[in-house]
DNA sequence: GATCGTTCTATTTTT
DNA sequence: TAGAACGATC
């Protein structure tokens, strides 16, 4: 700093984020658990940079990997400093892309590409082989993807570390080639060209390297191998590399993420300095020591514990229900206990393992009178009728865009048929060119409807590329990329296609239509206009509007509450077989338990957590057993609710849709002292044993091995007595 | 090319 | 249980 004096934006920081913000190495890992500020350092510290060490805005590359995250971290930046409006604050892929265009030669694509999401990969790896299942397609697709994560082209030795199937390095070659013809990329290439282009073309990689000084990546422990290339390239010896982020809540491991990245960071840098922040100012102390019991039973890990900054709190409770209908009851009496004390219903968020899960929520909340909103449900970009409207402005980009043609091509039915599609798809493969072209030319041997058919959907098409080229509207003067959606959706018949699906089937897709033309209002009626918005729409498909303001019970699985907070969480569905689900094992296990860790860690004041007995899955009615993770936890952290008392009841009553044929067995009894034989651990003798009042005897035993566990007899049985 | 009945299958999802 | 996907049928 230039004097003593210490800017404003600087007090107020704690020591170890003061001392990230101002670190000048070149190879920073900072540490940050949940709640401890990561986002303020990490904004603090562009700021910092700009402001008191003169660096260039432009050069600092701060990535991110989900939108919210990055426009919140330049708007705060840019609080402190609006110079940092210069620097480019970008996620991962949307870097990909801004890199891809500015250097689109080198890449040997066209301007004017689109980006292909993991439908349209599926889409297309149809195209290729007809012959396979929709749902086949769909699991090549995520291979193939996956590979791209792990920075795995067609031809890698190692492929086989993605998938053993003998085909699969076909299929994903085949892809490859295909999609290149199309000129279009998938998610995966804006990450993996990126990072091979940078790692054979010196020139292209000095001078990328000149340009950025400072790189920044927040949530760290969510990059893949492919990323991790990519930030080697980009950071030269010279460049400040710093990442933040925590290994405790790297969740994305099925989606490529590697949490090795993270943890073996200051090996592949030993220069690193490493910075831990374990101060939180979320929750208080009784989560944390509970959300701690949880994510030491983890062996990868860096190891921190948190620090509460919040005085006082309540203990967490447990609650074992017997099904799923007396969970939902559970959740409405403790939603309900929240307001009566003062609270608000957007206070409280309800978490589980899988979207399933919220169906019985949604039938039995209106009964209680719960105004809920969930989370993550269906996107809105994933809609049909607005996946129709972006098929068309990415084949008005891009005419190669098979994916996008097939779409919209005979939508609503103009009799063109599959085997015309397929002659118009060949063509343009044969000849090396444009759908378009390969149209006019299949047209003249076409006749009848499909001729006609075909006529029109071109005449579309071509009457749409010339207003984009001209950019004017009707009037004449520059026009909005909004109008020319909503002209489309008009002359193609697709509005009149739509409206009448939701007279049948009360659907609103004529409103969401109307949605995106408001959404491309804004955007300008050009082909650069057009890019821009569909990489904007592409690159963020988080789901749209869901008014966060609305005094509502949110609903949502645990993996959509990263970065979340609330004052109230309750984490249900804590079953064997549910979460963590039977097969999981090994690191599937750590990434489980990391999961529910970041579960906990959302509850700012009241943490409740719930199991049931009996859990219906699939139709069927199963009994559980309690999770392995709530076994682990230390009794002392959390209070037993009793539940052989009713809950209380809310005024509805339900139907006798319980398991009326379940009954208590009842157990022999317990006693400290006793010898009892485990199938796992072996023998070992009774410790203590807590009584419960819905959960029957909770004993605590001491095998031979030293190992303590703790069991619930009732619902498990490996633990039996050992006679005398 | 729409509609109906049968069959299958069943996490999580930043981009 | 419930939704999607596929094949048969009109």
């Amino acid at each position: 700093m230039m004097s003593g004096q210490i800017p404003e934006y600087l007090q107020g920081l704690n020591p170890e984020q003061l001392e990230a913000v101002c670190h000048e190495g070149n190879r920073l890992l900072i540490l940050a658990g949940a709640g401890t500020g990561k986002t303020r350092v990490i904004t603090t510290k562009i700021a910092y940079l700009v402001r008191e060490k003169h660096v260039l805005p432009e050069s600092i590359l701060a990535v991110t990997f989900t939108n919210k995250a990055a426009n919140e971290m330049r708007e705060r930046a840019m609080g402190i400093e609006p110079a940092c409006e210069r620097a480019i604050i970008r996620t991962f892929h949307s870097f990909g892309a801004w890199f891809m265009r500015r250097n689109a030669q080198a890449f040997d694509l066209k301007r004017e590409f689109t980006i292909y999401d993991d439908d349209d990969s599926a889409e297309l790896v149809h195209s290729i082989f007809p012959t396979f299942s929709k749902r086949d397609c769909g699991d090549y697709a995520f291979l193939i993807a996956k590979a791209k994560d792990y920075g795995l082209p067609p031809d890698a030795p190692n492929l086989g570390f993605v998938s053993q199937h003998p085909e699969f390095r076909r299929i994903y070659a085949a892809y490859e080639e295909r999609l290149r013809a199309t000129g279009n990329v998938d998610f995966g290439d804006l990450i993996l060209m990126p990072a091979r282009l940078l790692e054979k073309d010196e020139a292209i990689r000095s001078r990328t390297q000149q340009r950025f000084r400072v790189i920044l990546v927040d949530e760290y422990q969510d990059s893949n191998v492919a990323q991790f290339r990519l930030l080697q390239q980009l950071a030269s010896p010279e460049a400040m590399l710093c990442v933040v982020g925590d290994d405790d809540q790297s969740i994305y491991r099925f989606r490529g993420a590697e949490v090795r990245n993270i943890l073996s960071f200051q090996t592949v840098f030993p220069e690193t300095k490493l910075i831990k922040l374990e101060r939180n100012y979320r929750s208080h102390q009784k989560i944390l020591d509970l959300a701690h019991s949880i994510v030491s039973h983890n062996a990868s890990r860096l190891g921190k514990k948190l620090l509460a900054t919040r005085l006082g709190g309540t203990k967490p409770r447990l609650a074992i229900l017997d099904d799923q209908d007396q969970e939902i009851e559970y959740c409405a009496y403790i939603a309900r206990q929240h307001l009566q004390h003062g609270g608000h219903w957007r206070d409280i968020a309800i978490l589980y393992r899988t979207n399933a899960q919220s169906l019985g929520f949604e039938r039995l909340f209106p009964h209680y009178d719960i105004p809920y909103r969930i989370v993550g449900a269906l996107r809105f970009y994933e809609r049909e009728e607005v996946k129709d409207m972006l098929a068309f402005l990415a084949f008005l980009a891009n005419p190669r865009d098979e994916v996008s043609f097939k779409r919209i091509v005979n939508k609503p039915t103009r009799g063109i048929g599959t085997s015309s599609i397929e002659k118009i798809v060949a063509a343009a493969l044969q000849d090396d060119s444009d759908l378009l072209k390969a149209s006019e030319k299949v047209i003249q041997g076409a006749h009848g409807k499909g001729k006609e058919g075909l006529r029109q959907f071109l005449s579309l098409i071509e009457g749409a590329r010339s207003s984009l080229g001209k950019g004017l509207n009707d009037e004449g003067n520059p026009g909005m990329l909004g109008a020319l959606i909503a002209d489309f959706a008009k002359n193609s018949g697709l509005i009149d296609f739509y409206r009448g699906k939701d007279k049948i089937s009360g659907t609103q897709k004529e409103e969401n239509i109307e949605e995106l033309v408001n959404a491309a209002s804004d955007s300008p009626l050009s082909e650069d206009g057009l890019l821009e918005f569909l990489d904007t729409v592409m690159l963020d498909q988080s789901q749209q509007r869901n008014d966060t303001n609305a005094d509502a019970v949110t609903l949502i699985t645990m993996h959509n509450t990263k970065g979340l907070e609330f004052p109230a969480v309750i984490v249900t569905g804590l079953e064997q077989g549910l979460f963590p689900r039977n097969e999981e094992e090994g690191d599937d296990i750590e990434e489980q338990r990391r999961l529910f860790y970041v579960a906990v860690t959302r509850a700012k004041e009241e943490l409740y957590l719930t199991a049931c007995r009996w859990r219906r899955l699939h139709g069927r009615l199963f009994e559980t057993f309690p999770s392995r993770f709530l076994t682990e936890i230390d009794t002392e952290l959390y209070e037993l609710w009793g539940a052989s008392r009713q809950v209380p009841h809310t005024g509805y009553t339900q139907g006798a849709l319980g398991p009326q044929h379940y009954r208590p067995e009842t157990k022999p009894e317990w006693v400290p002292g006793m010898t009892v034989y485990h199938d796992e651990y072996g023998n070992g003798t009774v410790i203590k044993v807590t009584p419960s009042q819905s959960a029957g005897p909770l004993v605590i035993v001491k095998f031979e091995t030293g190992k303590v566990a703790q069991f619930f007899p009732k619902y498990t049985k490996k633990l039996e007595r050992v006679e005398h």
